[in-house]
RNA sequence: GCCCCGAUAGCCCAAUCGGCAGAGGUGCCGUCCUCAAAAGGCGGAUGUGCGGGUUCGAAUCCCGCUCGGGGUACCA
């Protein structure tokens, strides 16, 4: 046996024990394992295979490990699964950048990283394993694609993208900075494609209604980020009559109580409202305005308090409730995308449209008495309650009412109804990319939109005769002309293929309901395996997600829901967001620099070190500033559990542990029972404090009262062996091996605390004396109020800090805490 | 601008029911061991961001600020 704790020398040995072993793997992945035992599923969000892993996928890993770790300690049957999401825009770039093919680039990172994760000791079942981008997946995408396509929630529209003139190429949004193509630095501008869509709007209530299911398992701010995010707002639609056009113009607003209010009418500029709209006369100044709109329009966008602008389109609209005219414009600070892309102004009692009355002279009209000063004069809109005011029949009503009241009463006319609105948007699936799931659909010049048919799947990217970045700004499966011609599958007639591929949000929107039986190939996950390990009971990833992947995952659910393949609405039972890794206060990334560097901590403290250090680093959601942890100090713990091991290991045990010396019994029990405590609330870092609370004890009782002999020793010394493994699972392998118990200590299951053991009899009773601490009390645990009143009174040092004043009023909290006001 | 979260020792963090401010780590100082040092053992000091309120009692609850972090951004 070694005479000193080296940590990389026990890497490889436990490595090989385990995977001979079968150690982590899941009881039965798709049938039922041992009857009455508990399943948890615990899935940490999949990495993307960007290159080896970094100090982030430590950190996310090491949190799901731990839980993983803990609940299968506690006997129950662990799923703890390992994918890749492998496809996206990285692998194109790296490999333009290289000249290689992405797929190989993609693959021989996952292999890395795969290498990564084994070394880190982390406990996957590795049978679980798939790529994104393997076609066995990518399949299934396409399959779920169909289902959604047949039932009208997936469908084409167009819509705006961003496109760089100069590079002629559609940009995703994480390549424009600024408004600027991030590789030419040429202004980016907004153009028309027909793309598809995902319907999620149609979902928006019911992920807003079901978070109640969430409430109190997900993080609070992911929950109100989702709120926001989904942006529910009640309010009104109102039909405006529109001079020389036959059908009306709805407009939704929440404040239909300020409908007296409104002098003019705002549609959106880039909208095909406003195109229709504009009268021969004001042509020119519209397509001028609109043309500006388009092309300045990211930048401006990020710019604050920009001046309103806008054109007069030549037209007026008829106020319904009092049948006034009021002018039509064009301005960019109405949205196409939002609500019916026009809305009515209400200068008075809204700031956007105060601002836009004042740059273009239009009246202000206070309807709403808020008891502030005038818009009009001070610029300053107001939007708070209030009574109606130049309403007409609704003056001096509160504001809601007559609110409710002008929509009831348009609604009689047929021309209002209550409405309530959605920020949410469809999702855009479509990606003019190489590197994705290609879209099952073929363009027929007869047919039109025609479903591959199911056994026909996957369509399979093509491996050659593409262009990654095309010149003329098509998706390079467009350039792929033997690929993209194919017959219509319905008439025979030449068609061709959709040639955009999904965003890769499809892809780990349904990811964990495969794990458990990853090589299905009768439909996308094996329904045995959803009725064993589904929904995931524990998902570890980043906040980043909360308003992305979770949402989208979140949807998927609900739509498989709908179709029969899922008993439940909800993916995710519970959630916990890792914070970031950063140096010094500033983030690391490719782009930043990796300021530490995962490997380089590994081989300077072994693999249990840089785990236990970011574990113990704070709350698992608080980021870790790695200039503040100290990966040596977990190294001198680990190096001391590993002594206390041996020398434990080295005397024999002589008695049962209920022979032990009490004093030390008690307090290894207590910890226990503390430790397990804060490992069910996931409060990682407190319990590896009380596991190196455990440590001191334990190494003050082997140097001296009890002695190294003690049962009590070895039964604590083993109780933190087993507890540290979740954490320092080489070290505690080892160190279990150095107390003479036979592998592995993953199976020795979490000790349990004695109850007996757990009972005080005595506890230290606080004595206060107008709230300030005065005396202390060795009193029974037991106490009732009364006694312990009796005793307080009668003790000495109260009487002294008394000094004789009488006593007016005695607050007891048995047996803690005595309060005497005098 | 709006929404959410946070602020405790030099630093990272505990204190989960409103009841002794300190569990753990790190840094610093002292001490034991040593010829000496390292390693290891033992011990120590420093305070709840600011201002009000509720309460017998507030780090904890309420109100108002300051600072920091995150989300979102003309959403009618």
């Amino acid at each position: 046996m070694e005479d000193s704790y080296n940590p990389q020398a026990i890497i490889e040995k436990w490595l090989e024990f385990w995977e001979d072993r079968g150690t982590f793997e899941a009881e039965g992945p798709t049938d039922n394992g041992s009857p009455g035992r508990p399943r948890s599923y615990v899935v940490s969000m999949f990495p993307y295979p960007s290159g080896d892993l970094h100090m982030g996928h430590a950190e996310v890993y090491s949190i799901g490990d731990s839980i993983a770790r803990f609940t299968r300690m506690r006997g129950a049957n662990v799923l703890n699964p390992i994918g890749w999401d492998s496809f996206g825009l990285p692998a194109e770039n790296a490999a333009l950048k290289r000249d290689m093919d992405p797929k190989e680039w993609t693959y021989r990172n996952i292999d890395v990283q795969a290498e990564s994760f084994h070394r880190l000791g982390i406990s996957f079942d590795w049978r679980s394993r798939f790529h994104t981008s393997d076609p066995e997946y990518y399949r299934w995408n396409q399959w779920l694609f169909l289902r959604m396509f047949e039932r009208d929630l997936a469908f084409r529209r167009s819509a705006p993208v961003n496109w760089c003139p100069v590079d002629s190429t559609v940009l995703a949004n994480e390549q424009v900075i600024g408004g600027q193509c991030e590789r030419c630095g040429s202004v980016v501008q907004q153009r028309d494609l027909t793309q598809w869509f995902f319907r999620t709007t149609a979902y928006a209530q019911r992920l807003l209604d079901d978070m109640a299911q969430l409430e109190g398992k997900w993080p609070d701010d992911v929950l109100a980020m989702q709120r926001n995010w989904i942006g529910r707002s009640e309010g009104a639609h109102i039909d405006f009559v529109v001079e020389g056009r036959e059908a009306p113009i709805r407009v939704f607003t929440t404040r239909p109580d300020t409908l007296f209010g409104a002098t003019f009418f705002v549609v959106a500029a880039d909208s095909p409202l406003a195109d229709e709209l504009c009268v021969a006369e004001r042509r020119d100044e519209f397509e001028a305005y609109r043309a500006e709109v388009r092309t300045a329009n990211e930048i401006d966008r990020l710019a604050k308090d920009r001046p309103k602008t806008g054109v007069f389109l030549g037209r007026h609209a008829v106020n319904p409730v009092n049948g006034e005219r009021i002018p039509v414009y064009a301005s960019d600070y109405v949205l196409s995308g939002y609500g019916t892309s026009a809305v009515m102004a209400v200068p008075a009692h809204d700031q956007r449209d105060l601002d836009f009355a004042k740059a273009f002279g239009l009246p202000v009209r206070t309807v709403v008495d808020t008891g502030e000063p005038d818009p009009e004069t001070t610029g300053v809109a107001t939007a708070g309650p209030g009574t109606l005011v130049q309403s007409g029949p609704y003056d001096n009503l509160p504001h809601t009412e007559g609110g409710g009241k002008i929509v009831a009463a348009l609604a009689e006319r047929g021309v209002a109804e209550k409405a309530v609105t959605y920020r949410l948007r469809d999702w855009l699936l479509s990606r003019q990319r190489y590197w994705g799931t290609p879209i099952p659909i073929v363009h027929c010049p007869d047919c039109g939109e025609v479903p591959v048919p199911d056994d026909e799947l996957p369509v399979v990217l093509p491996d050659s005769g593409y262009q990654l970045r095309p010149k003329d700004g098509r998706s390079p499966l467009a350039s792929a002309e033997a690929w993209a011609a194919v017959p219509c599958p319905r008439c025979g007639t030449q068609a061709r293929r959709d040639t955009d591929t999904m965003d890769t949000f499809v892809d780990s929107s349904w990811y964990f309901m495969r794990y458990p039986n990853a090589g299905y190939d009768e439909g996308p996950f094996d329904p045995a395996g959803i009725e064993r390990w589904l929904p995931v009971d524990e998902y570890v990833g980043g906040r980043e997600h909360s308003t992305g992947h979770l949402i989208y995952a979140r949807f998927m659910t609900k739509v498989l829901h709908d179709m029969g393949y899922l008993p439940f609405v909800e993916p995710f039972r519970r959630l916990i967001n890792q914070g970031q890794v950063v140096m010094n206060g500033k983030a690391m990334s490719k782009t930043l620099g990796n300021l530490v560097n995962l490997q380089e901590q590994i081989s300077a403290h072994g693999p249990d070190a840089v785990r236990v250090t970011m574990l113990f680093a704070g709350p698992p959601e608080d980021d870790i500033d790695w200039a503040d942890v100290s990966p040596t100090g977990a190294v001198k713990w680990l190096a001391r559990v590993w002594r206390l091991a041996g020398e434990v290991g080295a005397v024999p045990v002589d008695a049962a542990p209920a022979d032990g010396d009490s004093a030390l019994r008690k307090e290894v029990h207590h910890l226990v029972a503390e430790t397990t405590t804060l490992m069910e609330g996931r409060r990682l870092n407190v319990a590896i404090a009380r596991l190196m609370q455990l440590t001191s004890s334990l190494r003050r009782a082997v140097d001296g009262k009890p002695g190294p002999k003690d049962p009590g020793v070895r039964e604590g010394t083993e109780a933190l062996v087993r507890m540290l493994s979740c954490f320092a699972p080489f070290t505690a392998e080892e160190c279990w091996e150095r107390l003479g118990r036979p592998a592995s200590v993953c199976e020795a299951g979490w000790p349990e605390a004695d109850p007996a053991l757990l009972v005080t009899e005595t506890v230290t009773c606080v004595v206060q004396v107008n709230g300030k601490v005065r005396a202390r009390l060795e009193v029974p645990a037991t106490v009732e109020d009364a006694a312990l009143e009796e005793l307080v009174r009668a003790a000495d040092p109260v009487r002294q800090a008394l000094r004789g004043a009488a006593v007016k009023k005695v607050i007891v909290r048995a047996p803690r805490l005595v309060n005497l006001v005098v």
